[in-house]
DNA sequence: CGAGTTCTGTACTGATCTTTCCATAACTGA
DNA sequence: TCAGTTATGGAAAGATCAGTACAGAACTCG
């Protein structure tokens, strides 16, 4: 029918995320967009119609792939509660040192986003709400699994328990990206389990 | 000598702190400066120098004084160790729910400056590091005097116990823009006092 | 090969950004 | 009272911002 596009918008849709993930939102411009994604201002502005469009594009893209591989983590049959856990701790701490720039960790996007946006961004709160809440619905499943098997602490209830799990995930992302290194981040990683087991 | 100023240095000062505090660096115009000061563009020039400038102020001004009343509640003479950590999550949930603009949190500087300027901004960084290591000092401290009294596991040495209780007390900013209840935090924390106690 | 359609690069728009300039105001010490 | 100094308000410089207009390129289908 007509000129075909010469990018594969998915590759692009990555490149723009993770500007947006290094920089976040506001430091990122469409300058710095058109150099990461390696196109022109008319490519992206017609595939993505804007700037904003574009991010919550990133943003989606960004948790659909992360909270799916922590849920498949999560749900992965032939392990125990604690196990899958341990697994998803270690998939958060290689998470924050895969892609190092000058040696400091770049976080999450989520966490990021919901640091710099929340409360201002009606579109992103409800991404990152439903992406919370996903993500806190597997957490309990895992602990009432725990629990039920007897692995898992009863001194406090699922609910909780996932919430407090959550915000360990979430401060492991900080505490990376405030230099922490990887043998601590394990180590809060293991004292989180520690405690969930209840000793 | 010569005119004298119209206003308070540090009013101005908290009042662009709040600013930043709320909408981060980068979406903080010099305009929302003069609208939250109360100053002119001249005022704040002839007195802050620059915006990048007037931030780092009111960075050093938040830490300084969040990190001092922390300090000082793990400090505090005449309660256990475990009351102190106690002490100070009940003040950290007390700073997340006393600010709220909408009904969300606005979080916490030291870590929304941690997620929007880490490995951008050096003097940032250095500020926010060598406010981050007073932090880890006390909780170390804390640690090993609550190890010592044998109301502290010794399952994990100090050091990481300190870094847990850092990476929970972020992740509870965090949680805390996510839009999280204070029940919620309440129970967090009550789970890492659990967690430290050893049960 | 040509009509129709979409893509792409360049140049541009209008707004907004941080910062500066400058004239005037308001004060102090002599 | 006046010379000297700093503060203030308003205007504007100069850069950069997100987004658009448009002409030509590149394709498909008839």
């Amino acid at each position: 029918m007509a000129r075909p596009r010469l990018f594969d918008e998915e590759r692009a849709l990555d490149a723009a995320m993770h500007a947006f993930w290094v920089n976040g939102y506001e430091a990122t411009s469409t300058q710095d967009l058109c150099e990461a994604t390696g196109l022109g201002r008319s490519s992206i502005y017609n595939t993505f119609h804007s700037k904003h469009d574009l991010f919550r594009r990133a943003l989606a893209r960004y948790t659909e792939s992360m909270t799916g591989q922590q849920l498949a983590i999560l749900e992965e049959a032939g392990r125990g509660p604690l196990e899958r856990i341990e697994a998803l701790f270690a998939r958060v701490v290689q998470q924050e040192f895969e892609s190092r720039g000058d040696g400091r960790s770049i976080g999450c996007l989520t966490v990021n986003t919901v640091v710099e946006m929340a409360g201002r961004d009606p579109e992103a709160d409800r991404l990152l709400e439903r992406d919370l809440e996903r993500r806190l619905d597997a957490f309990r499943a895992v602990m009432e699994e725990g629990q039920r098997a007897g692995v898992i602490t009863t001194g406090r209830d699922a609910h909780a328990l996932a919430h407090f799990l959550n915000a360990v995930i979430g401060g492991m992302r900080v505490s990376g990206q405030s230099g922490a290194d990887r043998a601590t981040l394990e180590a809060v990683a293991a004292t989180t389990v520690d405690a969930l087991r209840g000793r």
